[in-house]
DNA sequence: AATCATTTGAAAGAGAGGAACACAAACTCC
DNA sequence: GGAGTTTGTGTTCCTCTCTTTCAAATGATT
């Protein structure tokens, strides 16, 4: 409510507002009847006619036949976003594999690719040059003719969302990388190449298409090796000032704890991290993901060392989430990456840690679910951020108007 | 960047927003040039004339003749808010004092008052007794005669927004409690009233007003007995899915910790509260504003003890912060209530956790400062809170020109 | 005193959405 | 199975709001 809409509205910003109105609608809750669309944007049945039109011309959006749905009245006739209008081009650089899609309007996804990446660090040209080979593949094998309208890529680090520049990446071993410009080099495209973090994106995505969906204010947690975090306040994403906000790995919840590899004491993450659960199921923690799968089944068959150390890392994930729940005060909490697989085992101890450390207020407003979009949510948020300019100005990917009205009067 | 400007634009609709954006800006700013809005605003000249003309009709602003700045040009005319075109009340309830003021658009205080609360529990019916009777001192002595507009009021506890029902304050010893509804009977007006938590509130105006005016990502911490805190997000108060948000008193620092009024352990107040303040300096934890202020004293003739018990302070709060910046990445952190005297004596062991402990490309973005509206701010972010529907659609108080024109034409 | 840069004022113009009307297509009820 | 009801479409004209344009005003500059 209490905000910055300072900037003065003309008319060519109200058609603009318009448009983005109904090609986000449509790009979110896929196909939408006109009378639909006029009732979610409050425009009337002759703008919202008006404007499909020019979205029509544009081929950005289809007109199909109506879809009956019972209800007595003149069928409307059914508006659907077109994914071959527009596309973009996801990237992703996880821990231990790239992915690539290519993702149409509305958010079909046409063709997706994923590759394992070696363990260890990797120079940051090969990986440009490994995600410029995915890229071409997907978008020759599926979409080759349709036109591109953005880049997205997650990456696992800090990342700088203008350029690209990799500030840190401790899995990759980077920083200071300038992966945006190697990047930008490989790609050859002029298309506007955004770059985010991969925890932000996954609950970009969630927020979009998963288990978020409709909610406003948002946790999500990525547990694996490290923690990783992304926060949906107010229905958009949590930046902070650069960009570098939602990293919850690093909250220091045990000040005198094991140290991290931050460089600091107790973070989050040495708590609730894959090392941490691998140590007290008695294994040596820098095991592998196989590791950790293994301990996952011994807790489904009922061994107690196993479900006793996801009892105890559910401790220390409650006593995490409820600074971060009185805090934020947000609807939902969801958990992904390792710990959509093992929410069942550490869902007990964490709820009870929320009953003592949350305030009551927040904490009776508290869902904890898991993720619903599995390893792709990153992939899937990064086409969504890629598709961000498209659906804030629709009318600079339809044909240019004003160029040829002009053309045409003189 | 990424929202959910969803809603369609209508001309109704545009105007609203440019008398919005207009009102808005001088009441932030104060007094602007005409040209120096229609840059601001990016309207044309035309347009500014005609809405400040409707403005001017209106009562909300006035216009007074060209400042000559040594420019060249044609001197442009001067638009200033009108501090007695509309006023709202803002009331307070602190800790240990009840505080009023009549507050003008562009955020002059045209009249305030602060009056003891005795400590101990205090019954509802008599706060809001005590408020009704500031209210009308300070209303009848400043501005008895302008149009009141709104009330706000700033309560120290977990409140709701919309009905004024306090969840609990533990200060004042209340759970459940119908603030709104008694206030609502004893003001016996009709204009909207709008409740929000003290800290919120003085963060608020720290961000209008005050030390981080201009900042859009802001984290302010207000420490006295609790700790409250304030969280700016992208130029907005921080509210979450309930109003709840920012109540960093109780995030979990130090988990095995000393326990917490709060029922839990270790909660970050267990730490840098004033009791822990007062434990370290070798005091009796329960001592009043007067024992801080000795030991505030102490520290400044620089008594070790009373050092070290500061430093220790300021280790927790440097811990604590330090989760906040990695989770927020904001620009500013600012300390409040008793941390604004405290701030030389805390800074030297607060910086070195943060550097200890927030990841570097967050940290180094940081500046720690302390704020600069003393006791006031939250009586000064109720006014705020309380102008809101006013620079949100100013033209629901202009005179109702529909009305009047459908009766000529008629 | 002439020139220049900048702003004001007023009237005409253009873009965009709103309102009202006739018509169409489906469901419901008898 | 036909009349009535409901909901939606297409079209035209209207209104609202901002932009454009041109002449006049004002103060600094030279």
């Amino acid at each position: 409510m209490i905000g910055r809409e300072d900037l003065g509205h003309r008319s060519e910003t109200v058609r603009r507002a318009n448009l983005s109105a109904i090609v986000r609608q449509l790009h979110l809750n896929g196909a939408l009847s006109r009378s639909e669309l006029v009732a979610r944007t409050g425009l009337t049945r002759s703008a919202i006619r008006a404007l499909i039109g020019e979205l029509v011309d544009g081929e950005l959006v289809t007109e199909g036949p109506a879809a009956l749905d019972g209800s007595p009245g003149r069928p409307s006739s059914l508006v659907c976003p077109d994914p071959h209008g527009a596309v973009v081009l996801a990237l992703e650089i996880a821990v231990d594999s790239l992915g690539a899609a290519v993702v149409g309007l509305g958010g079909e996804v046409l063709d997706s690719l994923r590759i394992d990446l070696p363990p260890g660090r990797s120079r940051v040209d090969d990986i440009a040059a490994s995600l410029a080979g995915l890229a071409s593949t997907v978008r020759g094998r599926g979409a080759a003719e349709d036109e591109l309208v953005g880049v997205g890529v997650a990456v696992v680090g800090v990342v700088r969302r203008s350029d690209g520049m990799v500030s840190t990446a401790p899995n990759l071993g980077w920083r200071d990388e300038p992966l945006g410009d190697r990047l930008t080099e490989v790609l050859g495209t002029d298309v506007p190449i955004t770059y985010a973090n991969e925890a932000d994106m996954g609950a970009l995505a969630e927020l979009r298409r998963g288990a978020a969906r409709g909610a406003d204010d948002v946790v999500v947690i990525w547990g694996s090796v490290g923690v990783g975090g992304g926060l949906i306040v107010d229905g958009r994403p949590l930046r902070g000032v650069a960009g570098y906000g939602g990293e919850v790995g690093h909250i220091p919840v045990n000040p005198d704890g094991l140290p991290c590899r931050c460089g600091s004491n107790g973070c989050w993450e040495t708590e609730v991290g894959t090392s941490a659960l691998l140590r007290r199921a008695g294994r040596p923690p820098e095991g592998g993901p196989e590791a950790v799968d293994a301990v996952l089944r011994e807790a489904g068959s009922g061994s107690p060392v196993a479900l006793a150390a996801f009892a105890e890392t559910g401790r220390w994930l409650g006593i995490g989430l409820a600074g971060l729940i009185n805090v934020l005060n947000p609807r939902l909490v969801l958990l992904g990456g390792r710990l959509e697989a093992g929410y069942p085992f550490v869902r007990a101890t964490l709820e009870a840690e929320l009953d003592r450390r949350a305030l009551p207020a927040s904490r009776q407003l508290i869902r904890v679910v898991p993720t619903t979009l599995g390893i792709d949510a990153p992939l899937l948020g990064a086409a969504e951020l890629a598709f961000e300019p498209l659906l804030t100005d629709p009318a600079a990917w339809l044909r240019p108007r004003t160029a040829t009205a002009e053309l045409a009067t003189a």
